[in-house]
DNA sequence: TTCGCAAAGT
């Protein structure tokens, strides 16, 4: 029977007036305009093929081929229940109809049905997986994270020699690096031979995401030597490097490499440019690449807020966020990401607040990623009990949401509360990580668990294979000192094959200075002056502690040496935002308009807190101010004048938060607690290192800093 | 019949 003509565009290329004459079903037109129509994602002309081979009684159940093209059209086009019907319809089935289905569950994100699929493929048709079947498995593996089964699928490529295949080797780098086994991708990625740039590319993205830098960089040496021709995929990447290493060298010569081989006007490209000149520090060439950009979306306008952000152009991030709305563009959860984030590292309480309003009003607070912005925003600028019912409400939540609540009762000296919420997160299955235990054993600090600390950092770490770090030893020092076992902190440091830095010797140092060990306490100085001579946060404790121990001979050799070396302290500075204007002051200052009635403020307040024990420390004196200054320096430390201020300028009850440029001294920090109970206010002072929660005569940090 | 890429962060 001659075909009917089908009612087709004229141009078509395909021969229909003869369909008899071609031998191979490969070349059945009707084939060909399926595999078009699958290729082009047109289900419409594909239904229209189907439905003319069914009228014209063409279509066949024991059609492998034409069957399993049809079922392709079906699952690249999503429609995964037309594909199943197909399927369960075709008399005959081969290897490519099982895994044609299955790459349409895997393209919809149904990964664990591929598996099933794959098991009932052996079992019920008795058929072997091959390359494309294998790759499309150890895709859903990865994408499931489901990390055995990806190794059998290994065990089973190295013994049927699938391995060698391109692909199955790229699914199989896939598979380990997001199963987070960076050891086992590099694995396969050293020891099979043959790679293409689809390797290199997925490798690099996958060690990037993870942090694991100096993998990313082996293999980026890898990409080099191997000549392959790179992608926009492989500019991304490399990119990403530059911009984590802060490689600006790097990152130019790879600018240079793209204008040279035509990918300039690749939009991924682009953006991954503006984010490596942004965080490499060159905001100019930043925004040339934005300037050059043929169109913008919303990944490069939020790319180059981010730019300005980090490069403390907040007016001019204000002025674009302005223009991309006048653009057209809407912001997304990443934009609103970037800002929260920049208004959390400048403590802009008030922006955070409106943004958190304009975050509602649009309806982005539900993304996880603008939650854990908004929680690390408001732990930040000194409010974490909002930071907390901003958690508490989060719908979903990922160990970044987590960490940041646990870390940010940390940080505020709630370890009680941190270590809850570390129990909570175990609770609902979320998997800590290296983050995690760095909030965790500092929260055990606060309380003082010496024991808990050590079990954690033993058995938990282990159990969970995280191998501790610089940054959870140091963690220990602090817990050892909180607890006033400076000796056995020392003996920690001096035998662990740590390399310790300045870090880890100041925090004992810290602990020797609040727990009165002189003795410790010099040593450690001497080892932080051997590493580095300037240090001027140690010259100044160590000037302190002289000074506690009323050791003057020291105190003066300490002033001599820093003024030899020409070392100058940091000018202590502290600002509090007063219905949205930033107040700063400086010790000492009398440049501020109010300044007289600032300082009688707080001659006031120093004499009502004086029959409640009040007593001006003299070891810290100098902590605010050079020594030349001839102030009445305890009285005016910048601290005290804004706490002063924000007083006079805010009704009665409203909190009052001040963030300082260094330590808070000892003086201030006992000022800062009576002031709190004889004015009943809620008083928090983040200062370089804490967040100190001053309420009814007592501070949050028990104090010790 | 299969795969990878850009903006946020503790």
């Amino acid at each position: 029977m001659p075909a009917q003509k089908p009612p087709l565009d004229p141009r078509s290329v395909i021969n229909w007036q003869a369909p008899w004459r071609l031998k191979s079903n490969h070349d059945h037109p009707a084939v060909k305009l399926l595999k078009i129509s699958a290729g082009t994602k047109n289900l419409k002309f594909g239904k229209i093929i189907h439905a003319h081979l069914l009228v014209s009684n063409q279509a066949s159940e024991n059609n492998v081929v034409e069957n399993n093209t049809l079922l392709n059209l079906y699952a690249k086009c999503g429609q995964l229940s037309g594909a199943q019907r197909v399927f369960d319809g075709m008399r005959m089935r081969n290897v490519v109809s099982w895994g044609t289905l299955m790459a349409g569950y895997l393209h919809a994100g149904f990964c664990s049905e591929v598996l099933e699929l794959s098991r009932d493929m052996v079992k019920v048709d008795n058929l072997r997986l091959n390359k494309y079947v294998l790759s499309t498995v150890l895709s859903s593996c990865a994408g499931d994270g489901l990390y055995c089964k990806g190794q059998q699928c290994h065990v089973y490529a190295e013994k049927s020699g699938l391995i060698f295949n391109q692909h199955v080797k790229n699914a199989l780098v896939c598979m380990y690096s997001m199963c987070e086994d960076v050891e086992g991708a590099m694995k396969v990625f050293n020891g099979v031979p043959g790679l293409d740039v689809f390797t290199y590319n997925s490798l690099l993205t996958a060690l990037l995401e993870h942090g694991s830098l100096s993998e990313a960089l082996d293999v980026f040496r890898k990409l080099l030597e191997a000549d392959v021709e790179w992608d926009g995929a492989s500019y991304v990447g490399v990119l990403g490097l530059c911009a984590c290493l802060k490689d600006l060298k790097l990152g130019s010569q790879v600018h240079s490499r793209m204008l040279k081989s035509g990918f300039n006007s690749d939009m991924f490209v682009n953006c991954a440019m503006i984010d490596m000149y942004g965080k490499c520090g060159e905001i100019t060439k930043a925004r040339k690449a934005f300037g050059s950009l043929k169109a913008r979306n919303v990944v490069s306008w939020t790319a180059i807020l981010a730019a300005c952000l980090q490069n403390e152009c907040f007016e001019e991030a204000l002025k674009l966020f302005f223009e991309m709305e006048t653009d057209g563009v809407r912001p997304n959860e990443y934009t609103f990401a970037v800002l929260l984030n920049s208004s959390a590292s400048l403590s802009a309480a008030a922006y955070g607040t409106s943004l958190h309003a304009h975050i509602e009003k649009v309806g982005y607070e539900d993304f996880v990623i603008v939650g854990n912005a908004l929680v690390n925003m408001y732990s930040r600028n000194g409010d974490i009990e909002l930071a907390y019912s901003v958690f508490a409400k989060m719908r979903s939540r990922d160990p970044i949401t987590w960490n940041s609540m646990i870390s940010g009762y940390s940080h505020h000296g709630l370890g009680k509360e941190a270590l809850t919420v570390f129990r909570d997160m175990l609770a609902a299955e979320e998997k800590p990580n290296y983050v995690t235990f760095i909030g965790v054993l500092s929260a055990c600090g606060h309380l003082g668990l010496v024991e808990q600390g050590f079990y954690y950092l033993n058995h938990s770490m282990n159990m969970l294979g995280i191998e501790p770090g610089l940054e959870h030893y140091t963690c220990i020092i602090g817990l050892l000192g909180k607890a006033g076992q400076l000796d056995e902190a020392e003996n920690f440091m001096r035998s662990m094959p740590v390399k310790w830095d300045i870090v880890a010797w100041r925090t004992l140092l810290n602990a020797c200075h609040v727990q009165r060990n002189y003795r410790v306490g010099m040593r450690a100085a001497e080892v932080i002056l051997q590493m580095d001579p300037n240090d001027v946060g140690t010259c100044i404790l160590l000037s302190n502690m002289h000074a506690k121990f009323k050791r003057w001979d020291g105190v003066v050799k300490m002033r001599k040496l820093m003024r030899e070396r020409n070392i100058k302290k940091e000018p202590g500075l502290s600002w509090t935002e007063i219905r949205n204007n930033t107040h700063i002051f400086i010790a000492g200052d009398n440049k501020h308009p109010e300044s007289v009635q600032i300082q009688k403020k707080v001659r006031e307040l120093l004499a009502e807190i004086k029959p409640l024990g009040y007593v001006p420390d003299p070891a810290s004196a100098l902590h605010d101010v050079e020594e030349e200054q001839k102030v009445d320096y305890l009285t005016f430390h910048s601290e005290k004048l804004a706490i002063a201020y924000a007083l006079m300028k805010t009704p009665p009850n409203a909190p009052i938060r001040v963030i300082k440029n260094l330590r808070i001294c000892d003086d201030c920090h006992s000022a800062a607690k009576l002031i709190s109970k004889v004015t009943n206010r809620l008083i928090v002072i983040r200062d370089a290192n804490h967040f100190h929660t001053f309420r009814n005569g007592i501070c949050s940090c028990a104090d010790y800093w």
